[in-house]
RNA sequence: UGGGGCGUAGCCAAGCGGUAAGGCAGCGGCCUUUGGAGCCGCGACGCGCAGGUUCGAAUCCUGCCGCCCCAGCCA
């Protein structure tokens, strides 16, 4: 059906497919996207959903959005919002199959009885500081708790306690009985329940008690009968824990945990800790700001769903920590709006041209183009008069070899209108040049001469009488290096943060540009792909943000 | 140095015993009313290293080396 044959294949896609030709789960797939509402989703986590929704739909599966809403004192609403909005603007629908751990605590907490029923699981009155001591150390193994061997109705008991809110915080803990001398640390009697007396978004006060990542995450998959539950390598040696819970309880169901790398990015921070630091500390102007790789910063900064999803699929599902370039991801948004924005001109740092002997006064609509790449867009007017404004830099007074554009004495096309050439510079006391004087060719309007006269450049303009106002901000990465966490002794990232990531201009463009709307993309010629912002842009002031540039063959030739 | 993983071109990534896919980046060229787009071409003599098995190894075996993760009552 897809005419699409070139969908690179990957290690889970293999397993997924072995399963379910296998008649494995009765060849049910069933995935889930399960982020804690503790911040914004990022570009990393877009990777996740694509994967999870992704195998889900290819292999006639669903899958389920699952917040995993252990922890209380991170947690909040404006997270849950933002990340089911994230969700589906990228493109997926995961139905009526909103879920949250918290949805199951009283099943869970009835689990963790069944363990202590079991002798599985006991109470320990260890203080946090006495339980790392006694865990061992990556070389040594652990020692028992002097708790550990507490009956099952005095952990019963305890239990059933704790769940009253007759401990403190911190008193004690409910404990797997696994293995204190296990090689692996996961292992070494993990905690599954703490005392937390704080208000959770959704349970409020009903619960003092909260059960841990490792049991709440394996149980919520099995109630939910997820057949393949895919993470990150972080939680490759959880792994054994994560069958632990699912093979001592009765669980409904028995899912299978498999891990693949997160997505690393060069010239930017994918770590939630790090990107709360960025918003609290003000290095930028909020979650969603044009320079941060939350998937809202992304979708500000002019960047669309399929953009977003071909650069998921192109980077692949493996196990080897990666970096993958960030001219991958600007590849993808070039080559989607490259077909789908409409053209427009505007001139970002404007440079005034007088056409000496174009008459005074007159005006003339010319015909352009909307989009070259696809015909249907069709055409329109763009009016041309004696001033205009061109681009600072499409103007050289001494230029370099190959430099085609306007400088005097040469001849350059005005995109769809004449063409020009450049007679006087004009400067002011400082020896600025604050206008130019050009003459141009009658017979060579819509941008061609009848003799057949070639020139090298064609720039774009706006006419001055014409001309809209707009703000535009040019961003550029957030950080100086390509990792930036590569820094010196006793320095960290925000030692690299590039000071020049916005630059603010105030632009002249092309009328038409007076009635686009917020969240409209286009490509402003030669200058790259533009959006107009979606809070703060409106007709009476229109403000853009610049998506990504588009590839400039000149600015490396010029820096040889 | 306990356990778990990973090492194929600058960056991703296929490959699973039969003689190194693909993409991005880069570099040439063609074309062009965006120095955009498009089109054509170029990169591993080699798959972390060293041995071994085999007619044949990136793929199997052995030994090294390097990198990542784990000692939260975080996820």
């Amino acid at each position: 059906m897809e005419e699409k044959t070139t969908t690179p294949s990957h290690f889970i896609r293999t397993i997924i497919r072995e399963d379910k030709k296998n008649g494995k789960n009765d060849g049910r797939v069933h995935t889930r996207f399960p982020p804690e509402p503790n911040g914004y989703l990022h570009i990393g986590h877009a990777k996740s959903i694509c994967l999870n929704f992704g195998m889900a739909e290819e292999f006639d599966g669903k899958c389920n959005l699952r917040f995993d809403d252990t922890n209380p004192e991170k947690e909040e609403v404006e997270y849950v919002e933002s990340i089911k909005e994230d969700v589906r603007w990228l493109g997926f629908d995961w139905e009526d199959r909103e879920y949250y751990a918290s949805d199951y605590f009283e099943q869970l907490y009835e689990f963790a009885i069944e363990l202590i029923k079991k002798g599985k699981a006991y109470v320990d009155h260890l203080t946090p500081d006495q339980i790392r001591k006694y865990r061992g150390t990556l070389t040594e193994p652990g020692k028992n708790s002097p708790y550990r061997d507490r009956t099952v109705e005095e952990n019963l008991e305890l239990f059933e306690k704790m769940r009253n809110g007759d401990f403190g915080e911190g008193e004690c803990v409910l404990r797997a009985k696994i293995d204190m001398a296990s090689p692996n640390i996961n292992m070494r009697d993990p905690a599954l329940y703490r005392i937390k007396k704080a208000h959770h978004h959704r349970t409020g006060d009903k619960w003092v008690i909260y059960p841990m990542y490792d049991f709440a995450h394996a149980l919520s998959d099995a109630i939910e009968h997820i057949t393949h539950s895919l993470c990150t390598l972080e939680f490759e040696d959880h792994r054994p824990l994560y069958d632990w819970c699912v093979e001592n309880v009765s669980a409904p169901s028995r899912p299978v945990q498999i891990e693949f790398a997160r997505l690393n990015l060069s010239y930017t921070v994918l770590s939630k800790r790090k990107l709360l630091q960025l918003v609290r500390e003000k290095y930028v102007d909020g979650w969603d700001d044009p320079r941060m790789p939350t998937i809202s910063g992304f979708r500000r900064r002019g960047y669309t769903p399929e953009s977003v999803r071909d650069f998921s699929e192109r980077i692949g599902v493996a196990k080897k920590d990666s970096i993958v370039d960030l001219s991958l991801l600007e590849f993808c948004l070039r080559e989607d709006l490259n077909k789908r924005a409409e053209r427009r001109m505007a001139v970002l740092r404007p440079l005034k041209v007088v056409i000496e002997n174009y008459p005074e006064g007159q005006t003339e609509e010319l015909d352009a183009v909307n989009n070259p790449e696809d015909d249907s867009m069709g055409m329109r007017k763009v009016p041309f008069s004696r001033e205009i404004y061109i681009e600072r830099t499409d103007f050289m007074e001494d230029p370099p070899k190959k430099f085609f554009r306007l400088y005097p004495g040469n001849e350059v096309r005005l995109r769809y209108a004449y063409f020009i050439t450049c007679t006087d510079v004009v400067k002011d006391e400082n020896g600025e040049i604050i206008e130019l004087r050009c003459t141009y060719d009658p017979a060579s309007r819509g941008g061609n001469s009848p003799d057949g006269r070639k020139v090298r450049g064609t720039i774009h303009w706006v006419s001055v009488p014409h001309a809209v106002d707009a703000e535009v901000r040019l961003y550029d990465n957030l950080f100086k290096k390509p990792d930036p966490d590569d820094v010196d002794e006793g320095r960290t990232f925000l030692d690299n943060i590039n000071p020049n990531s916005l630059e603010v201009v105030n632009t002249k463009a092309e009328p038409a540009i007076g009635e686009v709307q917020a969240g409209d993309n286009f490509q402003f010629e030669r200058m790259g792909y533009f959006v107009a912002d979606k809070k703060e842009h409106t007709s009476g002031k229109p403000v853009f943000n610049r998506s990504v540039t588009l590839r400039d063959t000149w600015a490396k030739i010029s820096k040889k």
